[in-house]
DNA sequence: TGCTTCCTGCCAATAACG
DNA sequence: CGTTATTGGCAGGAAGCA
């Protein structure tokens, strides 16, 4: 045989090494992330694998079927040091700084079994060993020469072997999906790992009188030895401790980790952290000194723990140790007993007695609760006990609520849903802006009755002012959650079944006219800009990410209503469709978003009980987009569809991240914006900044596929998607990163400390001050207090602040302060020496004192005690109030602009609702020049004038010309100010018109003349009026002021389309809705309108409602009598939303009410298409709402 | 300033346990 | 079957970020 020719490379080690760091650092092909501190480093898991057998330990296949951890926490490895370690790794040099810097390097990378890192401070290694506590130490008792094998890792690398102690645990339990051994945390691991050296024979005292004062089922009892392994399954390295669950493990490492430097000085508490040290040191001298006054209200108890011990749990307010009987040294003897309390390792909080209220505290980050279940439920952010994944993306998250949430942007769910205009929102804030800037509702006058907390007690009776649709999503039955990440999680969209809108949406072409609506999901069916091919699935899986399809809409030809479905959860690829048409010549519009779902393996997903009809749809749907599929995968290219001239329906969607892991590729999380026409109809996007620590300048996040952007025709979906792809891989740089951590650091919670003072480490005082109120029994809280009191009396603004806690005293600054130690804020304004975490924020801060003429008032950055922003920063102009300095000083200047030139810049909306028979009203809302655009909510009901101002400098109107576009163009509506509105005015409400209205700042012109059916919003523009309003306004002086008319509160129903195209979005309100004649989304004249939910109730009002809710509260009398046009449920009893307060479980006016929502409904229906969905009962005074308002006398 | 996420008391549904 | 524990949804303000 021939001799074997060796070639060999030397260069090639180092290439490969190069292109490692050049692929880690550019984040391709990261399938780990390490999070040192706060920090996450994406890495190759078999690159640190390699160098580490502690990663490798750690990252090799998870048990039960888990999947390989993608998250790793390090928490005591700081960010800095294993930023070294890791450039070590991938780059076999090391930069050392300094000689205290190689010393931790060293220190983690024995840790990390790194063996070469070992070696690099030998002092600190001899240093250590005699440091008996530190795990440095640990592992350098059997290290003294460096080999690896001495490393702690080689020892006790928590590998699924046998021999491993959390292999032990497994036998001993049932098999059961809540396994703790599931559950354990990449921290417990960790520092098993880490700890796991011989024993130390001497423990520190207060270890001793820890295991002494542990209670003898949490395991605390020192397993005599590792021979025993049944008994406990988790056993300190240590201390020969052996313990039940890895968390209490963890929590026990935690201590042996922590230097014995790092402890009171008063009561020889040891800590972790610096910052808590300095924080306990704070309140145990002001324990100590205050010790008898405190010992009447508080005492000290160890709280129960959490799955630590199940077999004896600790009650929550039984002591678990002798508590210090007669409280002789008061307060601090309570005190040094509770810190020894929380000590015990299965304790994941402490609880303290006050006034009788258990009061659970957070050992980790020293949050209270007021239960425990909120302390368990946000222990979990600490632990990642539990984690849970996103169904649709690789997120996970800490709660479960938190997930949910996310959950609704992949699913585009609105489930608020107002009741006066049915307008649907995504979240409640949406909603809740909504109202106030179209309803003119104070959310605070319907708001149910907070807790001290932020949490939430329903007042009885409270006036729920939309409706929470039921969620569609399953609820996931307990105890189901993941617990961990697996890529085959990612579910498909947890319904699969369409839900149909609409009141035709059942019976409208259940398969027939859905099935246009998916045929035209079809890929043939989308621009060919605007859309990506979808390929089928299996060919998704060779194209990497799935392409998403953008489809246009079009019009069916046919009249008559079709069916707005939404569709997901698609097998083969999830599908949105939402498909209007209108009768009458409106045309069809049928909007269709497509994006496939998941290329994993296509599940069908759960089966819902659905109604047969729905179903029928969902088949036909499911049909029509394996055709789409099959169509596009056929590769026969799209036929270029022109669009529609008066309607352009661009949706676009697009993974929000490209998954570089090894298992991202099946997650096409969906980003989708929809524009109709000019209109941002539907926005749908996952902040991935938020949501993922990308740092880098990345462009867009929408890829806005309009049609300057709109690709050469000839370009197929697939070079467009690729295209779209590139950017994105390119501009992600943190794609790989998946697996999501909140940007908040769970430190102690800042603004209640406002209280704390610097450094008064008040275990967290509640922001509210009922909670104050609550702890103040306790001393030490108190001076607390005191010390937030003596910040307090910062100069006052320009206001009066009443509120205590709403002085302008800065708030976060001193609540860090009070909060962090003092090494977090270490950017000191010269100003007025606060401290800032950041020096961004310092500089932010910084602005505020060089403000002329507003920083009178102190530099008062915006402080929030309690619930509600109490410091006011009010304007001397147009008295609005400010949230913070710098809002205001914004704010100020633009009056100052103004003054300069006093022009078409005050404009403001006004939604003017006044009786008809009024006489001018000289309540109506002065209109202040608000260059924020607010929107006034005026009415002739009487409200004061000074509210009404008031207002009119609160709600806001967005201005932007973004969020014009985002918005439709409102009908506008000719309102000649002085003349109070007069009828003819009101007349010609439906047609589009726009007139000029004078904002003298004097009381604008009295609109009280309307009619009650003739409620306006009226809105002067920044925008130069357009000619013909001057035209038709023929008030050249006056302001542009589009006024608007109810319909306008059911956008999109009076709007013609031409207008719709020409004119600018006017109310920036992102999801205008048209609505047939009983509200239903998408009624109108096809504007696109997602809209998720079928009508759960069988509402009957819509624009009456709208026409008799007077638009505020001074007339609230009249609400029920609108609400009274709902008809109860089947069991006669009010519905939901129906404050019951009124009582009214059954509708006299159901007839009628039916009536007129038919009629609308016909009139919408076959009413000319220009205004299909125009409210014509409420703009033609036809709907009995107003009557019946007016006959109860009611107005 | 707008918007998203975080937070937390409360509560209902569910599971677990006796 | 009753009680207790667990879980997660909800509200709505706060925090944080762009």
């Amino acid at each position: 045989m021939a001799p074997v020719l060796e070639l060999s490379d030397a260069a090639h080690s180092c290439c490969l090494l190069v292109e490692l760091n050049e692929q880690r650092l550019r984040g391709q092909f990261c399938d780990v992330t390490i999070i040192a501190e706060d920090t996450k480093f994406p890495a190759h898991r078999n690159v640190l694998a390699a160098c580490s057998p502690y990663f490798k330990a750690v990252l090799s296949e998870e048990p039960a079927g888990r999947q390989p951890a993608q998250v790793l926490e390090l928490p005591d490895i700081q960010a800095g040091v294993f930023s070294d370690i890791l450039n070590f790794i991938y780059r076999s040099r090391l930069s050392v700084p300094s000689p205290a810097a190689a010393r931790q390097i060293g220190a983690a990378g024995r840790r990390l079994g790194i063996s070469w890192l070992e070696n690099l401070d030998p002092a600190a290694q001899a240093k250590e060993m005699s440091e008996p506590w530190s795990p440095e130490a640990a592992g350098d008792t059997s290290a003294s020469s460096p080999r690896s094998c001495a490393s702690p890792v080689d020892l006790t690398c928590p590998s699924r072997s046998a021999a491993s102690p959390i292999c032990l645990q497994e036998p001993a339990q049932p098999p059961s999906p809540q396994r703790e051994a599931d559950n354990e945390t990449e921290t417990a691991k960790i520092l098993y790992a880490l700890s796991t050296a011989p024993a130390e024979p001497g423990a520190p005292d207060w270890e001793r009188e820890r295991g002494a004062a542990e209670p003898p089922d949490a395991g605390g009892e020192p397993a005599p030895s590792s021979s025993s392994p049944a008994g406990s399954a988790f056993r300190c390295g240590l201390c020969s401790r052996s313990f039940a669950t890895p968390a209490a493990l963890s929590l026990h490492l935690k201590l042996h980790r922590s230097r014995r430097s790092l402890s009171c000085r008063h009561c020889g508490k040891s800590f972790i952290h610096v910052k808590r040290l300095q924080t306990h040191e704070v309140l145990c001298k002001e324990a100590g000194e205050e010790e008898e006054a405190a010992a009447a209200g508080s005492s000290a108890v160890a709280g129960g723990s959490e799955a630590a011990a199940p077999a004896a749990p600790l009650p929550p307010t039984a002591p678990a140790l002798p508590k210090p009987a007669s409280s002789k040294k008061g307060l601090l003897f309570r005190h040094r007993a509770l810190q020894r309390l929380e000590y015990i390792p299965e304790q994941d909080h402490f609880v303290k007695v006050v006034d009788g209220h258990v009061i659970y505290f957070c050992t980790v980050c020293e949050r209270s609760y007021m239960t425990l279940s909120s302390l368990k439920r946000h222990s979990n952010v600490h632990s990642w006990r539990r984690k849970y994944p996103c169904r649709y993306c690789d997120k996970v998250f800490a709660l479960a609520e938190y997930r949910t949430k996310h959950e609704v942007w992949h699913t585009g769910e609105r489930r608020y849903q107002c009741i006066f205009c049915w307008e649907t929102f995504v979240t409640y804030y949406n909603l809740k802006t909504h109202q106030k800037a179209f309803h003119g509702i104070n959310p605070g006058l319907i708001s149910s009755e907070k807790t001290p907390n932020g949490g939430y007690k329903p007042r009885l009776n409270a006036l729920k002012l939309y409706r929470l649709l039921p969620m569609r999503s399953q609820k996931r039955p307990y105890k189901t959650y993941s617990p961990g990440l697996l890529p085959e999680g990612l579910l498909l969209p947890p319904q699969p079944l369409p839900v149909a809108l609409g009141e035709g949406d059942s019976t409208a072409g259940p398969g027939g006219e859905a099935g246009p609506g998916f045929a035209s999901a079809n890929a043939l069916e989308a621009p060919e800009a605007e859309r990506f091919l979808l390929p089928a699935p299996a060919e998704r899986h060779e194209t990497g990410p799935p392409p998403f399809l953008a489809e246009e809409a079009r019009r069916a030809p046919a009249d008559g209503e079709a069916p707005s479905v939404i569709a997901y959860g698609h097998p083969a690829a999830s599908v949105i469709v939402h498909s209007t048409s209108v009768g009458g010549g409106g045309g069809q519009a049928s909007s269709v978003i497509t994006y496939n779902s998941t290329p994993a393996a296509p599940r069908p997903a759960p089966a819902e009980p659905l109604k047969k009809q729905v179903l029928k749809e969902y088949i036909q749907a499911q049909k029509a987009a394996e055709q789409a599929a099959e169509e596009a995968g056929g590769g026969e290219p799209p036929k270029p569809r022109s669009l529609r001239p008066g309607r352009t329906m661009t949706y676009m969607a697009k993974p929000a991240y490209v998954g570089a892991a090894s298992e991202s590729r099946s997650a096409p999380l969906c980003q989708i914006t929809v524009r109709i026409g000019e209109e941002a109809i539907v926005k749908r996007r996952i902040s991935e900044t938020d949501l993922m620590l990308d740092k880098s300048p990345r462009g867009p996040k929408r890829f806005d596929f309009g049609p300057a952007e709109k690709a050469a025709p000839g370009k197929r979906a697939g070079s467009s998607y690729a295209h779209n792809e590139s950017g994105e891989e390119e501009s992600d740089r943190d794609a790989e990163d998946q697996l999501w951590r909140p940007y908040y650091t769970y430190k102690p919670k800042r603004k209640a400390c406002g209280s704390g003072g610097a450094g008064s480490g008040v275990p967290k005082v509640k922001r509210s001050s009922r909670w104050r109120r609550k702890l103040r029994s306790l001393r030490w809280m108190k001076r607390a207090e005191e010390e937030e009191e003596r910040e307090e009396p910062s100069p006052a603004p320009a206001h009066a602040s009443p509120s205590p806690g709403g002085s302008d005293a800065p708030a976060p600054e001193p609540a860090h302060k009070a909060g962090r130690g003092s090494a977090d804020w270490k950017h000191e304004c010269s100003a007025c020496g606060k401290l800032f975490s950041a020096l961004k924020k310092l500089r932010k801060h910084e602005r505020v004192h060089g403000r002329p003429g507003k920083d009178d008032p102190a530099p008062a950055p915006a402080h929030r005690v309690g619930r509600k922003p109490s410091v006011k920063f009010t304007c001397a102009h147009c008295a609005k109030v400010c949230k913070t300095a710098a809002a205001l000083s914004r704010h100020m200047k633009r009056h100052e602009g103004e003054s300069r030139e006093p022009g078409p810049a005050a404009l403001t909306t006004v939604i003017a609702y006044s009786k008809k028979t009024e006489e001018p009203e000289p309540a109506l809302a002065a209109v202040k020049e608000e260059i924020t655009q607010e929107m006034q909510v005026s009415s002739s009901s009487g409200e004061p004038a000074a509210a009404e101002a008031s207002r009119a400098c609160t709600a806001g109107q967005p201005a932007t010309p973004e969020s014009q576009g985002a918005a439709p163009p409102r009908e506008e509506e000719v309102m000649p100010p002085e003349t109070g509105g007069p009828q003819e005015a009101a007349a010609p409400l439906a047609e589009a018109t726009t007139s000029c209205v004078e904002l003298a700042p004097a009381p604008p012109a009295p609109q009280a003349a309307l009619s009650l059916q003739d409620p306006v919003i009226s809105h002067t523009s920044p925008a130069p009026a357009p000619p013909e309003e001057e035209a038709v306004g023929g008030y050249p002086e006056r302001y542009p002021v589009q006024e608007y008319p109810l319909p306008l509160l059911a956008p999109g129903g009076c709007r013609i389309r031409k207008e719709a195209e020409d004119k600018p979005a006017f109310l920036a309100y992102p999801s205008p809705l048209p609505f047939n004649a009983v509200g239903k989304a998408g009624a109108g004249e096809g504007e696109g309108k997602v809209s998720f939910y079928p009508d759960p109730y069988p509402l009957v009002y819509g624009h009456q409602l709208l026409a008799a809710y007077p638009y505020n509260f001074t007339n609230l009398a009249a609400l029920p009598v609108a609400l009274n046009m709902v008809l109860p449920d089947d069991k006669g009893q009010p519905l939901p939303f129906l404050p019951s307060v009124f009582g009214y479980s059954v509708n006299p006016c159901r007839n009628e009410a039916q009536d007129g929502a038919g009629a609308g409904a016909h009139g919408a229906g076959s009413g000319a298409g220009g205004g299909a969905a125009l409210p014509r009962g409420v703009v033609r005074g036809e709907p009995p709402a107003p009557e019946r308002l007016k006959k109860g006398n009611f107005l």
